[in-house]
This record gives C-alpha cells, sequence and structure tokens, in this order.
DNA sequence: CTACATGCAAAAAGTTTGCATCATA
DNA sequence: TATGATGCAAACTTTTTGCATGTAG
C-alpha cells in the first residue's frame, strides 16, 4: 500500500505530468496522512518540509491528483475540499456535532443492499454511504 | 405532504422559535423548491417577495432549520452548502457517466444497517447513501 | 417591555487566477 | 530550449459576525 519515489515517478508518466521537488513531497506527505486533510492542513505538514511552497500549488496539485484518480475527493459535511488517500472500501462517520469524519469497514457497517439493478434500472457500482451522528467524544460533552 | 402557514407557526413552536415574516415566506418559498438549492439560489427566490431581505438572514434561518430538523443538509459534490427539503427519507442516485443525481425512497432502497451504536461507539442518526453506477439512459447508450 | 430577529457592512474563510520566474523533460 | 510548474499577490466566492434597529411574544 506504500509508493515509492519511484513509483511516484511511473504514476507521473502514467498521466503525463512532470515530476517536480514539490509534487514528490507533497505526494509522500499525503499518503503518510490518515483521515481526510484539508489543502489548508496539508499546506501545513507541506511547508515543514518546503518552506518557500505556496498555498496556491498545494490547491493545483490536489486536483491534479484528484483529477489524475491518484486521491479521491470527499465531499462531505465540511464546507472545504477533502481528500481521501485510503483506497479500502469503507464508509464514513460524519458527527453532526464537532463535524468530523472517521471511517468504518464495509463489514463492519452491518447490511448494506445487495441489488445489481434499483426499481427504475439503475444499475449500482457500488454504495457511498455517510453515517450522521454523534461521536463518542461528543456523546461525552454532551450530557450537560 | 404540504405544511400550511399553521404547520409553520407549530413547527416553530414545537422548536421554540419566533415566527417571523422572513421566516414563514422562507420557509414556504424553500417548501416548494426541489433539488437541492443553495442559499444563493433560496435567497434570489426571496428577493421576488421580499426585495429588503438580507442574505445574512437567510444563512442563518437555514442554519436554523436545519439544526431544527425541519430541511436536511445534503453534502453532494458541490463546494457550497445544499439543503433538502425533500422530507421522506430517502438516498440519492449519482451517475458515475452523466453525474446525474435522482432520488430514491428508502424503502425502495432496500436492506440499510439499524445499528443505533456502531463499533466504536459512534451514535446513529440516520444514513445519507450515494448509490454510485449507471442510470438507464447512460446503459442504453453504452450498448449501442 | 424584553429577548430575540433583522439588515447592513465589514471581516473571515476558502479557493482561484494572472503573471513573472524557474525547473523539468 | 520549450513547455509547463511554481510563488506571489490580488481577486473572487462563500459564509460568518458585530452591532444598531425593529418586532414577536
Amino acid at each position: 500500500m506504500e509508493f515509492s519515489a519511484t513509483t511516484f515517478r511511473e504514476l507521473c508518466q502514467q498521466h503525463g505530468i512532470a515530476v517536480t521537488h514539490q509534487r514528490q513531497v507533497l505526494f509522500e506527505i499525503m499518503q503518510g496522512m490518515h483521515g481526510h486533510p484539508s489543502p489548508e492542513e496539508v499546506y501545513a505538514r507541506v511547508k515543514k518540509k518546503i518552506p518557500a511552497i505556496s498555498l496556491a500549488t498545494v490547491y493545483k496539485n490536489i486536483h491534479l491528483f484528484v483529477e489524475s484518480g491518484i486521491f479521491r475527493e470527499v465531499s462531505m459535511h465540511h464546507g472545504t475540499l477533502r481528500v481521501e488517500m485510503n483506497s479500502r472500501p469503507h464508509h464514513h462517520m460524519v458527527c453532526s456535532m464537532c463535524k468530523s469524519i472517521s471511517d468504518i469497514d464495509e463489514a463492519d457497517l452491518g447490511l448494506l443492499p445487495s441489488h445489481q439493478k434499483l426499481p427504475g434500472g439503475f444499475l449500482v457500482e457500488r454504495y457511498a454511504v455517510d453515517v450522521i451522528g454523534i461521536c463518542p467524544e461528543c456523546q461525552a460533552k454532551k450530557i450537560n
């Protein structure tokens, strides 16, 4: 599940994009982040390695990675762009109080429809489930 | 499935919020909109009835309605806040070819988990499911 | 009459763009 | 060397906030 610098070079060749130092560091750092970081969070981390990097470059390259299918965009109940590095089949638990998002394996979620076709003829490829609710931390706080 | 002005008054009483002219008009107009309008779209419509209304008021009240559970927030592949007025529990079918989005009733979707708590202690309020697949129109195109 | 809602304008947050400079292929 | 990437700053979009005024309960 880990990509070496060589693999990143290959990935870039596959997608016809240039291998720059910024992209390499950006990719490695994102690869090592878990969850669904925002561009600002990624920027903060990358700046430690490349202090001169600009936020615009981070945005441009996150978009590039998403368009290339290297990472996936997650549009959750945040107001901001979020990226997903985890490629295993899983779903998301979104806390309605603190807006935190965590992953849950499809198997741990339990029952899911197994139709191939829905009424109306829609052909199912996969499900993307957001579980909306309250995370353990906020449940603890909630007990006013 | 339609709410009269009287019902809105009751809804407000239930949630302990004041019945203002702005809220009443906002509610009625949103009720009459289908799809997943953005705050700007709602604002444009409401301004026709109350030209002096401010965008801030629209935002404040949309949030109020969402927090009260009168409407639901929808996180789609937009970058902006979207609201859902359809009060029947339903989910979304997203076509991976043409990107069209249509609704499907929760009942028609079939089996869905019924946990109150997930492993890890997350307290489930509701599920928001995107069914990714191919719509009937694109299936037809695909064969040809 | 009091607490809360509104409108306005300013500010904050998030994201995109234009352009001169620089690095990769 | 030429194309495309970067950094910077300004512009833009979306959303939030503070405050004076207005209105529902």
